[in-house]
RNA sequence: GGUACCGUAGCCAAGUGGCCUAAGGCGACGGAUUGCAAAUCCGUUAUUUCCCCGGUUCGAAUCCGGGCGGUACCUCCA
Protein backbone atom coordinates (compact mmCIF):
# COMPACT_ATOMS: atom_id res chain seq x y z
CA UNK A 1 0.00 0.00 0.00
CA UNK A 2 0.88 3.54 -1.11
CA UNK A 3 -0.07 6.64 -0.14
CA UNK A 4 -2.64 8.14 -1.79
CA UNK A 5 -3.77 11.59 -1.19
CA UNK A 6 -7.07 13.85 -1.81
CA UNK A 7 -6.83 16.73 -3.78
CA UNK A 8 -9.01 19.43 -4.22
CA UNK A 9 -8.20 19.88 -7.88
CA UNK A 10 -9.42 16.81 -8.90
CA UNK A 11 -11.66 16.19 -6.28
CA UNK A 12 -9.97 12.77 -5.74
CA UNK A 13 -7.73 10.54 -4.11
CA UNK A 14 -4.72 10.21 -6.11
CA UNK A 15 -1.45 8.54 -5.69
CA UNK A 16 1.16 10.62 -4.33
CA UNK A 17 4.09 11.17 -6.93
CA UNK A 18 5.92 13.94 -6.22
CA UNK A 19 7.72 16.02 -9.26
CA UNK A 20 11.07 15.58 -8.04
CA UNK A 21 11.66 12.08 -6.81
CA UNK A 22 12.56 11.77 -2.77
CA UNK A 23 11.68 15.10 -2.35
CA UNK A 24 8.57 16.79 -1.42
CA UNK A 25 8.00 21.08 -1.37
CA UNK A 26 4.99 22.27 0.34
CA UNK A 27 3.44 25.37 1.14
CA UNK A 28 0.98 26.30 3.62
CA UNK A 29 -0.79 29.88 4.08
CA UNK A 30 -0.27 31.45 7.28
CA UNK A 31 -1.73 34.04 9.05
CA UNK A 32 -1.81 37.85 8.53
CA UNK A 33 -0.38 38.94 11.32
CA UNK A 34 -3.16 41.61 12.81
CA UNK A 35 -4.39 40.09 16.29
CA UNK A 36 -3.22 37.55 18.62
CA UNK A 37 -3.31 34.33 17.02
CA UNK A 38 -6.68 32.11 17.51
CA UNK A 39 -7.45 27.98 18.06
CA UNK A 40 -8.62 27.97 14.33
CA UNK A 41 -5.21 29.54 13.36
CA UNK A 42 -3.48 26.10 14.62
CA UNK A 43 -5.54 23.52 12.68
CA UNK A 44 -3.74 23.88 9.54
CA UNK A 45 -0.16 23.58 11.28
CA UNK A 46 -0.78 20.87 13.43
CA UNK A 47 -2.34 19.01 10.57
CA UNK A 48 0.41 19.91 8.27
CA UNK A 49 3.54 19.31 10.87
CA UNK A 50 1.75 15.71 10.80
CA UNK A 51 1.82 15.40 6.90
CA UNK A 52 5.18 16.93 6.98
CA UNK A 53 6.19 13.92 9.78
CA UNK A 54 4.61 11.09 8.01
CA UNK A 55 6.23 11.98 4.66
CA UNK A 56 9.59 12.62 6.70
CA UNK A 57 9.21 9.24 7.95
CA UNK A 58 8.05 7.60 5.04
CA UNK A 59 11.45 8.54 3.45
CA UNK A 60 10.81 11.61 1.48
CA UNK A 61 13.31 14.70 2.29
CA UNK A 62 10.37 17.77 2.39
CA UNK A 63 10.60 21.12 2.69
CA UNK A 64 8.47 22.88 4.23
CA UNK A 65 7.26 26.65 4.62
CA UNK A 66 4.77 28.92 6.25
CA UNK A 67 4.31 32.56 5.12
CA UNK A 68 3.69 35.53 7.67
CA UNK A 69 1.52 38.45 5.53
CA UNK A 70 2.62 41.75 7.04
CA UNK A 71 0.84 43.76 5.03
CA UNK A 72 -2.57 44.44 4.36
CA UNK A 73 -5.65 46.67 5.12
CA UNK A 74 -6.48 44.91 8.43
CA UNK A 75 -3.34 45.32 9.54
CA UNK A 76 -2.86 49.14 8.66
CA UNK A 77 -6.22 49.65 10.02
CA UNK A 78 -5.65 48.13 13.54
CA UNK A 79 -2.01 49.77 14.00
CA UNK A 80 -3.65 53.27 13.25
CA UNK A 81 -6.02 52.13 15.39
CA UNK A 82 -3.81 50.96 18.66
CA UNK A 83 -1.31 54.22 17.97
CA UNK A 84 1.07 51.67 16.71
CA UNK A 85 3.35 51.03 13.46
CA UNK A 86 2.77 48.33 11.58
CA UNK A 87 6.36 46.98 11.84
CA UNK A 88 5.71 46.87 15.49
CA UNK A 89 2.38 45.35 15.54
CA UNK A 90 2.87 42.39 13.04
CA UNK A 91 6.39 41.79 15.05
CA UNK A 92 4.43 41.21 18.45
CA UNK A 93 1.79 39.40 16.65
CA UNK A 94 4.15 36.77 15.04
CA UNK A 95 5.88 35.95 18.08
CA UNK A 96 2.69 35.34 19.44
CA UNK A 97 1.81 33.08 16.48
CA UNK A 98 5.71 31.32 17.18
CA UNK A 99 4.80 30.89 20.41
CA UNK A 100 1.35 29.32 20.34
CA UNK A 101 3.58 27.13 17.43
CA UNK A 102 5.82 25.89 19.65
CA UNK A 103 3.42 24.83 22.54
CA UNK A 104 1.16 22.89 19.69
CA UNK A 105 4.17 21.21 19.45
CA UNK A 106 4.29 22.61 15.71
CA UNK A 107 8.03 22.70 14.80
CA UNK A 108 8.79 20.92 11.39
CA UNK A 109 8.51 24.33 9.29
CA UNK A 110 11.88 24.78 7.25
CA UNK A 111 11.07 28.65 6.77
CA UNK A 112 8.56 31.47 7.66
CA UNK A 113 8.91 34.15 4.59
CA UNK A 114 7.57 37.19 5.35
CA UNK A 115 5.88 39.12 2.64
CA UNK A 116 7.51 42.26 3.04
CA UNK A 117 11.01 40.86 2.55
CA UNK A 118 9.40 39.54 -0.90
CA UNK A 119 8.22 43.14 -2.48
CA UNK A 120 10.86 42.88 -5.14
CA UNK A 121 9.92 39.16 -6.19
CA UNK A 122 6.23 40.41 -6.32
CA UNK A 123 6.83 43.35 -8.57
CA UNK A 124 8.74 41.04 -11.02
CA UNK A 125 6.20 38.28 -11.33
CA UNK A 126 2.99 41.56 -11.34
CA UNK A 127 5.56 42.91 -14.75
CA UNK A 128 5.74 39.24 -16.00
CA UNK A 129 1.81 39.47 -15.64
CA UNK A 130 1.34 42.31 -17.24
CA UNK A 131 3.90 41.66 -20.43
CA UNK A 132 2.13 39.07 -21.29
CA UNK A 133 -1.27 40.26 -21.18
CA UNK A 134 -2.74 38.56 -17.94
CA UNK A 135 -2.58 41.78 -16.13
CA UNK A 136 -3.04 45.64 -16.46
CA UNK A 137 -2.66 48.75 -14.63
CA UNK A 138 -5.25 51.21 -13.83
CA UNK A 139 -4.79 54.10 -11.63
CA UNK A 140 -2.30 53.08 -10.15
CA UNK A 141 -3.43 49.50 -9.06
CA UNK A 142 -2.94 46.77 -11.39
CA UNK A 143 -5.64 43.97 -11.66
CA UNK A 144 -5.52 40.60 -12.40
CA UNK A 145 -7.45 40.02 -15.74
CA UNK A 146 -9.22 36.72 -14.99
CA UNK A 147 -10.77 36.36 -19.08
CA UNK A 148 -7.69 36.11 -20.04
CA UNK A 149 -7.45 32.80 -18.10
CA UNK A 150 -8.98 29.89 -19.79
CA UNK A 151 -8.37 27.51 -16.83
CA UNK A 152 -9.93 30.19 -13.90
CA UNK A 153 -12.07 28.65 -11.84
CA UNK A 154 -10.54 25.25 -12.08
CA UNK A 155 -10.08 24.83 -8.34
CA UNK A 156 -12.99 26.33 -7.11
CA UNK A 157 -15.25 24.83 -9.48
CA UNK A 158 -16.99 27.43 -10.94
CA UNK A 159 -17.20 29.95 -13.73
CA UNK A 160 -16.74 33.64 -13.40
CA UNK A 161 -20.56 34.30 -13.89
CA UNK A 162 -21.43 32.03 -11.45
CA UNK A 163 -19.31 34.26 -9.04
CA UNK A 164 -20.55 36.81 -10.16
CA UNK A 165 -24.31 35.61 -10.26
CA UNK A 166 -24.77 35.59 -6.40
CA UNK A 167 -22.95 38.86 -5.11
CA UNK A 168 -23.88 42.33 -5.81
CA UNK A 169 -21.60 44.04 -7.81
CA UNK A 170 -21.53 47.31 -8.31
CA UNK A 171 -21.21 48.30 -12.25
CA UNK A 172 -19.47 51.55 -12.01
CA UNK A 173 -15.86 50.19 -12.00
CA UNK A 174 -13.67 50.76 -14.46
CA UNK A 175 -12.10 47.12 -13.92
CA UNK A 176 -12.54 44.96 -16.97
CA UNK A 177 -14.41 42.26 -15.86
CA UNK A 178 -15.71 42.60 -12.05
CA UNK A 179 -14.09 39.19 -11.00
CA UNK A 180 -10.48 40.85 -11.76
CA UNK A 181 -8.68 41.17 -8.52
CA UNK A 182 -6.13 42.98 -7.19
CA UNK A 183 -2.26 42.61 -7.37
CA UNK A 184 -0.78 45.65 -6.94
CA UNK A 185 -2.99 48.89 -4.96
CA UNK A 186 -2.24 52.38 -4.91
CA UNK A 187 -1.40 53.44 -1.36
CA UNK A 188 -2.85 56.18 0.23
CA UNK A 189 -0.87 58.69 2.27
CA UNK A 190 0.15 57.54 5.11
CA UNK A 191 0.07 54.13 4.72
CA UNK A 192 3.09 51.73 4.06
CA UNK A 193 4.35 52.16 0.87
CA UNK A 194 6.57 50.34 -2.23
CA UNK A 195 7.83 52.16 -5.12
CA UNK A 196 6.60 50.43 -8.20
CA UNK A 197 6.41 50.87 -11.93
CA UNK A 198 2.89 52.24 -11.04
CA UNK A 199 3.83 54.58 -8.30
CA UNK A 200 3.79 54.01 -4.87
CA UNK A 201 1.75 51.40 -3.23
CA UNK A 202 1.24 48.00 -1.58
CA UNK A 203 0.89 44.36 -3.14
CA UNK A 204 -2.89 42.99 -3.03
CA UNK A 205 -3.86 39.84 -1.09
CA UNK A 206 -3.05 36.73 -2.84
CA UNK A 207 0.46 37.80 -4.76
CA UNK A 208 2.56 37.53 -1.97
CA UNK A 209 2.03 33.66 -1.59
CA UNK A 210 2.73 33.03 -5.40
CA UNK A 211 5.74 34.80 -5.52
CA UNK A 212 7.03 33.68 -2.42
CA UNK A 213 6.61 30.25 -2.95
CA UNK A 214 7.94 30.37 -6.47
CA UNK A 215 11.29 31.84 -5.47
CA UNK A 216 11.76 29.10 -2.37
CA UNK A 217 10.25 26.47 -3.75
CA UNK A 218 10.12 26.78 -7.23
CA UNK A 219 7.58 27.46 -10.01
CA UNK A 220 6.23 24.00 -9.48
CA UNK A 221 5.35 22.22 -5.73
CA UNK A 222 4.05 19.09 -4.51
CA UNK A 223 1.63 20.11 -1.87
CA UNK A 224 0.04 23.95 -1.02
CA UNK A 225 -2.20 23.61 1.98
CA UNK A 226 -4.46 25.58 3.60
CA UNK A 227 -7.90 26.18 5.56
CA UNK A 228 -11.00 25.32 3.07
CA UNK A 229 -12.39 29.07 3.39
CA UNK A 230 -9.26 30.04 0.92
CA UNK A 231 -9.94 27.99 -1.52
CA UNK A 232 -11.40 30.53 -2.92
CA UNK A 233 -10.52 33.50 -3.69
CA UNK A 234 -7.25 32.68 -2.40
CA UNK A 235 -5.93 29.94 -3.45
CA UNK A 236 -7.94 30.57 -7.03
CA UNK A 237 -6.15 33.26 -7.21
CA UNK A 238 -2.93 32.15 -6.45
CA UNK A 239 -3.43 29.59 -9.01
CA UNK A 240 -4.24 31.74 -12.15
CA UNK A 241 -1.46 34.37 -11.39
CA UNK A 242 1.33 31.76 -11.05
CA UNK A 243 0.43 29.54 -13.68
CA UNK A 244 -0.64 32.21 -16.39
CA UNK A 245 3.22 34.04 -14.91
CA UNK A 246 5.29 31.21 -15.52
CA UNK A 247 3.53 28.76 -17.81
CA UNK A 248 3.87 25.66 -15.62
CA UNK A 249 1.89 23.78 -13.27
CA UNK A 250 1.92 25.47 -10.10
CA UNK A 251 0.90 22.70 -7.37
CA UNK A 252 0.29 19.32 -8.07
CA UNK A 253 -1.64 18.67 -4.94
CA UNK A 254 -4.04 20.82 -3.44
CA UNK A 255 -5.01 20.15 0.06
CA UNK A 256 -7.58 21.87 2.16
CA UNK A 257 -8.37 21.13 6.43
CA UNK A 258 -12.11 21.81 7.53
CA UNK A 259 -12.28 24.61 9.76
CA UNK A 260 -12.86 25.04 13.35
CA UNK A 261 -16.59 25.50 15.03
CA UNK A 262 -17.04 26.41 18.32
CA UNK A 263 -20.46 24.46 19.18
CA UNK A 264 -23.79 26.06 19.29
CA UNK A 265 -21.85 29.05 18.05
CA UNK A 266 -21.26 27.55 14.72
CA UNK A 267 -19.46 28.94 12.30
CA UNK A 268 -15.90 29.48 11.44
CA UNK A 269 -13.99 29.91 14.02
CA UNK A 270 -10.94 30.67 11.71
CA UNK A 271 -8.87 29.11 8.60
CA UNK A 272 -5.23 30.30 8.52
CA UNK A 273 -6.49 33.70 6.63
CA UNK A 274 -8.98 35.89 8.17
CA UNK A 275 -8.26 37.91 5.23
CA UNK A 276 -11.76 38.91 4.24
CA UNK A 277 -14.18 41.39 5.93
CA UNK A 278 -16.98 39.77 6.10
CA UNK A 279 -15.64 36.30 7.52
CA UNK A 280 -13.12 38.39 9.37
CA UNK A 281 -16.05 39.99 11.33
CA UNK A 282 -17.82 36.32 11.85
CA UNK A 283 -14.81 34.87 12.98
CA UNK A 284 -14.10 37.65 15.13
CA UNK A 285 -17.38 37.25 16.96
CA UNK A 286 -16.96 33.52 17.45
CA UNK A 287 -13.28 33.74 18.62
CA UNK A 288 -14.75 36.49 20.91
CA UNK A 289 -17.46 34.10 22.42
CA UNK A 290 -14.61 30.70 22.76
CA UNK A 291 -12.15 33.50 24.03
CA UNK A 292 -15.12 34.85 26.54
CA UNK A 293 -15.66 31.27 27.39
CA UNK A 294 -12.53 29.75 28.16
CA UNK A 295 -10.97 33.23 29.63
CA UNK A 296 -13.83 34.39 31.32
CA UNK A 297 -13.32 37.43 28.97
CA UNK A 298 -14.35 38.95 26.04
CA UNK A 299 -12.41 39.74 22.81
CA UNK A 300 -9.84 38.03 20.66
CA UNK A 301 -7.05 36.82 22.79
CA UNK A 302 -4.12 34.34 21.95
CA UNK A 303 -4.51 31.07 22.04
CA UNK A 304 -2.16 30.07 24.53
CA UNK A 305 -4.27 32.59 27.22
CA UNK A 306 -7.32 31.63 26.04
CA UNK A 307 -6.96 27.89 25.56
CA UNK A 308 -4.07 26.46 26.84
CA UNK A 309 -5.01 28.13 29.84
CA UNK A 310 -7.50 25.40 30.60
CA UNK A 311 -6.50 22.59 28.38
CA UNK A 312 -3.21 21.21 27.79
CA UNK A 313 -1.32 22.01 24.13
CA UNK A 314 -0.95 18.41 24.12
CA UNK A 315 -4.65 17.38 24.60
CA UNK A 316 -5.38 19.89 21.92
CA UNK A 317 -3.14 19.01 19.37
CA UNK A 318 -4.50 15.03 19.97
CA UNK A 319 -8.21 16.12 19.85
CA UNK A 320 -7.13 17.88 16.24
CA UNK A 321 -5.98 14.92 14.86
CA UNK A 322 -8.28 12.56 16.14
CA UNK A 323 -10.97 13.34 13.44
CA UNK A 324 -10.31 13.77 9.80
CA UNK A 325 -8.13 16.80 8.46
CA UNK A 326 -11.06 17.52 5.89
CA UNK A 327 -13.75 17.46 8.14
CA UNK A 328 -15.09 20.01 10.34
CA UNK A 329 -14.22 19.60 13.92
CA UNK A 330 -16.24 21.14 16.44
CA UNK A 331 -14.29 22.90 19.42
CA UNK A 332 -15.39 22.51 22.80
CA UNK A 333 -14.23 22.75 26.50
CA UNK A 334 -16.24 19.48 26.60
CA UNK A 335 -14.55 17.61 23.99
CA UNK A 336 -11.40 18.19 24.93
CA UNK A 337 -11.86 17.18 28.54
CA UNK A 338 -12.66 14.26 26.56
CA UNK A 339 -9.84 13.97 24.92
CA UNK A 340 -7.98 14.67 27.70
CA UNK A 341 -9.25 11.60 30.02
CA UNK A 342 -8.25 9.55 26.87
CA UNK A 343 -4.57 10.68 27.33
CA UNK A 344 -4.23 10.23 31.13
CA UNK A 345 -4.60 6.67 30.34
CA UNK A 346 -1.14 6.58 28.16
CA UNK A 347 0.63 8.98 30.78
CA UNK A 348 0.32 6.11 33.20
CA UNK A 349 1.20 4.11 30.93
CA UNK A 350 4.72 5.67 30.62
CA UNK A 351 4.44 6.06 34.59
CA UNK A 352 4.29 1.96 34.59
CA UNK A 353 6.80 1.53 32.29
CA UNK A 354 9.21 4.11 34.25
CA UNK A 355 8.12 2.38 37.30
CA UNK A 356 8.86 -1.15 35.83
CA UNK A 357 12.39 -0.79 33.53
CA UNK A 358 13.51 2.06 35.75
CA UNK A 359 13.68 4.07 32.37
CA UNK A 360 11.79 6.67 30.73
CA UNK A 361 9.80 6.02 27.86
CA UNK A 362 10.03 9.58 27.03
CA UNK A 363 14.21 8.75 26.73
CA UNK A 364 13.76 5.97 24.09
CA UNK A 365 15.85 5.65 21.39
CA UNK A 366 12.84 6.05 18.19
CA UNK A 367 13.21 4.96 14.64
CA UNK A 368 12.36 8.23 12.50
CA UNK A 369 11.44 6.49 9.25
CA UNK A 370 9.75 3.42 7.97
CA UNK A 371 12.58 1.43 6.72
CA UNK A 372 14.05 1.19 9.78
CA UNK A 373 11.14 0.54 12.29
CA UNK A 374 11.76 -1.07 15.37
CA UNK A 375 12.40 -4.75 15.04
CA UNK A 376 9.85 -7.43 16.91
CA UNK A 377 12.58 -10.07 16.95
CA UNK A 378 12.80 -12.15 19.84
CA UNK A 379 9.59 -10.82 21.48
CA UNK A 380 7.07 -13.27 22.59
CA UNK A 381 5.22 -14.44 19.08
CA UNK A 382 2.01 -13.61 20.22
CA UNK A 383 2.99 -10.09 21.36
CA UNK A 384 4.91 -9.73 18.41
CA UNK A 385 2.16 -10.46 16.43
CA UNK A 386 -0.07 -7.94 17.54
CA UNK A 387 2.22 -4.91 17.73
CA UNK A 388 3.13 -5.95 13.90
CA UNK A 389 -0.44 -6.39 13.06
CA UNK A 390 -1.10 -2.73 14.65
CA UNK A 391 1.62 -1.24 13.10
CA UNK A 392 0.28 -2.23 9.53
CA UNK A 393 -3.17 -0.85 10.11
CA UNK A 394 -1.38 2.19 11.33
CA UNK A 395 0.61 2.87 8.11
CA UNK A 396 -1.66 1.81 6.37
CA UNK A 397 -4.43 4.70 7.76
CA UNK A 398 -1.87 7.26 7.73
CA UNK A 399 -1.26 6.04 3.43
CA UNK A 400 -5.16 6.66 3.12
CA UNK A 401 -4.84 10.79 3.08
CA UNK A 402 -3.48 10.49 6.33
CA UNK A 403 -6.49 9.28 8.34
CA UNK A 404 -5.38 10.26 11.53
CA UNK A 405 -8.10 9.71 13.42
CA UNK A 406 -7.63 6.15 12.10
CA UNK A 407 -4.21 6.20 13.52
CA UNK A 408 -4.94 7.28 16.73
CA UNK A 409 -7.74 4.81 17.46
CA UNK A 410 -4.32 2.24 16.62
CA UNK A 411 -2.71 3.93 19.39
CA UNK A 412 -5.40 3.37 21.88
CA UNK A 413 -5.00 -0.28 20.67
CA UNK A 414 -1.87 -0.69 21.03
CA UNK A 415 -2.12 0.71 24.48
CA UNK A 416 -4.38 -1.69 25.33
CA UNK A 417 -1.62 -4.58 24.12
CA UNK A 418 1.17 -3.26 26.33
CA UNK A 419 -1.04 -2.80 29.15
CA UNK A 420 -2.06 -6.31 28.86
CA UNK A 421 1.27 -7.57 28.33
CA UNK A 422 1.76 -5.82 31.66
CA UNK A 423 -0.75 -6.93 33.97
CA UNK A 424 -1.00 -10.54 32.42
CA UNK A 425 2.88 -11.26 33.53
CA UNK A 426 2.58 -9.26 36.86
CA UNK A 427 5.45 -6.64 35.65
CA UNK A 428 5.12 -4.32 37.95
CA UNK A 429 5.43 -7.25 40.56
CA UNK A 430 8.33 -8.25 39.36
CA UNK A 431 10.03 -8.67 35.68
CA UNK A 432 12.65 -10.63 34.12
CA UNK A 433 15.49 -8.97 31.89
CA UNK A 434 13.55 -10.50 28.95
CA UNK A 435 10.07 -9.27 29.86
CA UNK A 436 11.85 -5.29 30.02
CA UNK A 437 13.33 -5.85 27.23
CA UNK A 438 9.93 -6.79 25.33
CA UNK A 439 8.24 -4.40 27.48
CA UNK A 440 10.73 -1.46 26.24
CA UNK A 441 10.97 -2.98 22.63
CA UNK A 442 6.99 -2.22 22.34
CA UNK A 443 6.87 0.72 24.39
CA UNK A 444 10.07 2.64 21.09
CA UNK A 445 7.44 1.02 18.66
CA UNK A 446 4.54 3.08 20.46
CA UNK A 447 6.59 6.23 20.61
CA UNK A 448 8.06 5.66 16.92
CA UNK A 449 4.19 5.67 15.65
CA UNK A 450 3.39 8.46 18.11
CA UNK A 451 5.95 10.96 16.63
CA UNK A 452 4.77 10.41 13.65
CA UNK A 453 1.78 12.10 14.53
CA UNK A 454 3.88 14.78 16.60
CA UNK A 455 2.44 13.59 20.41
CA UNK A 456 4.03 12.26 23.31
CA UNK A 457 7.68 13.61 22.40
CA UNK A 458 8.09 14.81 25.82
CA UNK A 459 7.06 14.74 29.05
CA UNK A 460 3.83 16.85 29.71
CA UNK A 461 4.82 19.37 32.42
CA UNK A 462 2.52 17.98 35.33
CA UNK A 463 1.75 20.10 38.45
CA UNK A 464 2.07 16.87 40.34
CA UNK A 465 3.18 19.19 43.41
CA UNK A 466 5.45 16.78 44.05
CA UNK A 467 8.33 19.16 42.86
CA UNK A 468 7.16 21.37 46.11
CA UNK A 469 9.51 20.28 48.75
CA UNK A 470 6.37 21.55 51.27
CA UNK A 471 3.78 20.05 49.59
CA UNK A 472 5.68 16.25 49.24
CA UNK A 473 7.14 16.38 52.92
CA UNK A 474 3.76 17.35 53.73
CA UNK A 475 2.12 14.26 51.99
CA UNK A 476 4.77 11.85 52.89
CA UNK A 477 3.32 12.40 56.00
CA UNK A 478 0.50 11.95 55.66
CA UNK A 479 0.14 9.34 53.73
CA UNK A 480 2.76 7.25 56.18
CA UNK A 481 -0.03 7.99 58.66
CA UNK A 482 -2.44 6.49 56.53
CA UNK A 483 -0.01 3.37 55.98
CA UNK A 484 0.40 2.90 59.72
CA UNK A 485 -3.64 2.95 60.33
CA UNK A 486 -4.32 0.36 57.05
CA UNK A 487 -1.97 -2.04 59.08
CA UNK A 488 -3.96 -1.67 62.12
CA UNK A 489 -6.33 -2.26 59.77
CA UNK A 490 -8.40 0.59 60.90
CA UNK A 491 -10.20 1.19 57.65
CA UNK A 492 -12.15 4.31 59.10
CA UNK A 493 -9.63 6.59 59.40
CA UNK A 494 -7.21 5.25 56.11
CA UNK A 495 -10.71 5.97 54.08
CA UNK A 496 -11.10 9.16 55.84
CA UNK A 497 -7.48 10.46 55.27
CA UNK A 498 -8.18 8.96 51.10
CA UNK A 499 -11.83 11.20 51.03
CA UNK A 500 -10.52 14.09 52.65
CA UNK A 501 -7.57 14.18 49.99
CA UNK A 502 -9.72 12.96 47.16
CA UNK A 503 -12.10 16.49 47.80
CA UNK A 504 -8.68 18.51 47.07
CA UNK A 505 -8.24 16.97 44.44
CA UNK A 506 -5.27 14.82 45.64
CA UNK A 507 -5.26 10.76 44.25
CA UNK A 508 -4.42 7.94 46.08
CA UNK A 509 -3.31 4.96 44.54
CA UNK A 510 -2.60 1.96 47.22
CA UNK A 511 -0.20 -0.23 45.96
CA UNK A 512 0.43 -3.65 46.57
CA UNK A 513 3.74 -3.81 48.17
CA UNK A 514 5.74 -0.22 48.85
CA UNK A 515 4.49 3.20 49.53
CA UNK A 516 0.78 4.36 47.99
CA UNK A 517 1.32 6.48 45.03
CA UNK A 518 -0.18 10.08 44.82
CA UNK A 519 -1.17 12.55 42.29
CA UNK A 520 -3.15 16.03 41.92
CA UNK A 521 -4.97 16.89 39.75
C1' G B 1 -29.74 32.20 -6.36
C1' G B 2 -24.82 29.62 -7.56
C1' U B 3 -20.78 26.14 -5.85
C1' A B 4 -19.25 22.59 -2.43
C1' C B 5 -19.05 19.65 2.05
C1' C B 6 -21.42 16.88 5.91
C1' G B 7 -25.55 13.56 8.54
C1' U B 8 -22.45 6.35 11.68
C1' A B 9 -24.27 4.10 19.09
C1' G B 10 -25.89 8.49 25.06
C1' C B 11 -21.54 11.72 23.26
C1' C B 12 -16.81 12.16 20.07
C1' A B 13 -15.27 9.41 15.90
C1' A B 14 -12.83 5.68 11.84
C1' G B 15 -14.63 3.14 7.80
C1' U B 16 -16.81 5.37 1.47
C1' G B 17 -18.90 -1.26 -3.17
C1' G B 18 -17.76 -7.77 -0.57
C1' C B 19 -12.28 -9.14 4.98
C1' C B 20 -18.55 -4.44 7.98
C1' U B 21 -22.23 -10.25 11.72
C1' A B 22 -19.43 -1.30 11.38
C1' A B 23 -12.34 0.45 14.45
C1' G B 24 -11.13 3.37 18.59
C1' G B 25 -12.16 6.90 22.68
C1' C B 26 -15.48 8.93 26.56
C1' G B 27 -19.64 7.24 29.41
C1' A B 28 -22.51 3.02 31.38
C1' C B 29 -22.99 -1.99 33.17
C1' G B 30 -20.84 -6.94 34.68
C1' G B 31 -16.27 -9.79 36.03
C1' A B 32 -10.86 -10.36 37.64
C1' U B 33 -7.87 -7.55 41.15
C1' U B 34 -8.41 -4.56 45.97
C1' G B 35 -9.89 -4.46 53.14
C1' C B 36 -12.91 -0.98 50.19
C1' A B 37 -11.20 2.05 46.31
C1' A B 38 -8.10 3.94 42.30
C1' A B 39 -5.39 2.16 38.20
C1' U B 40 -5.05 -2.03 34.90
C1' C B 41 -6.99 -6.31 32.35
C1' C B 42 -11.39 -9.25 30.50
C1' G B 43 -16.55 -8.99 28.86
C1' U B 44 -21.26 -6.39 27.42
C1' U B 45 -23.04 -1.75 25.24
C1' A B 46 -25.31 0.14 16.68
C1' U B 47 -27.82 -6.84 15.99
C1' U B 48 -32.78 -6.75 8.94
C1' U B 49 -28.33 -1.32 11.43
C1' C B 50 -25.08 3.62 9.29
C1' C B 51 -30.91 10.83 8.48
C1' C B 52 -35.48 9.30 5.17
C1' C B 53 -37.45 7.32 0.40
C1' G B 54 -36.48 5.21 -4.22
C1' G B 55 -32.83 3.03 -7.74
C1' U B 56 -28.16 0.50 -9.69
C1' U B 57 -25.69 -4.16 -8.30
C1' C B 58 -24.98 -11.12 -7.26
C1' G B 59 -23.78 -7.66 -3.12
C1' A B 60 -24.32 -0.61 -0.47
C1' A B 61 -23.12 2.82 5.49
C1' U B 62 -20.13 3.05 0.94
C1' C B 63 -22.52 4.40 -6.07
C1' C B 64 -26.97 7.21 -8.48
C1' G B 65 -31.72 10.17 -8.02
C1' G B 66 -35.12 12.72 -4.78
C1' G B 67 -36.29 14.50 0.09
C1' C B 68 -35.13 16.38 5.09
C1' G B 69 -31.47 18.52 8.39
C1' G B 70 -26.58 21.00 9.29
C1' U B 71 -22.28 23.87 7.50
C1' A B 72 -19.04 26.70 4.38
C1' C B 73 -17.67 29.81 0.17
C1' C B 74 -19.48 33.46 -3.76
C1' U B 75 -12.93 38.40 -2.81
C1' C B 76 -10.34 43.16 -2.99
C1' C B 77 -11.86 48.15 -4.55
C1' A B 78 -16.41 50.81 -3.93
Amino acid sequence: MSLRVYNTLTREKEAFQTIEPGKVSMYLCGPTVYKPAHIGHMVGPVIFDTVKRYLTYSGYDVTFIINITDVDDKLINKAAEKGTTVKALADEMTADYFDNLRLMGVDTIDKFPYATDHIGDMLEMIQKLIDNGHAYPLNGDVYFSVTTDDDYGKLSHRSVDQMLAGTRVEANDQKRNPADFALWKSSKAGEPAWESPWGPGRPGWHIECSAMSSKLLGDSIDIHGGGLDLMFPHHENELAQSECASGKCFVRYWMHNGLMQSGKNTGKVGGQHDKQGDTAAAADAAEAQIAGKLAGSAGAESVKTAVFAHCPPESVRFFLLSTHYRSPIDFSLENIANTAKGLDGFYRMFESFARITGGSAYDLAVPGSREQSTSLAGLPEGLAGELAGLRDRFLEAMDDDFNTGGAIGLLFELRRVINGYVTQNKLEEAATAEQKTALTTAMTLFRELAQVVGVFRKPIEKSSGADDEFVGGLMQLILELRADARKEKNWAAADKIRDQLKALNVTVEDVKDGPARWSRG
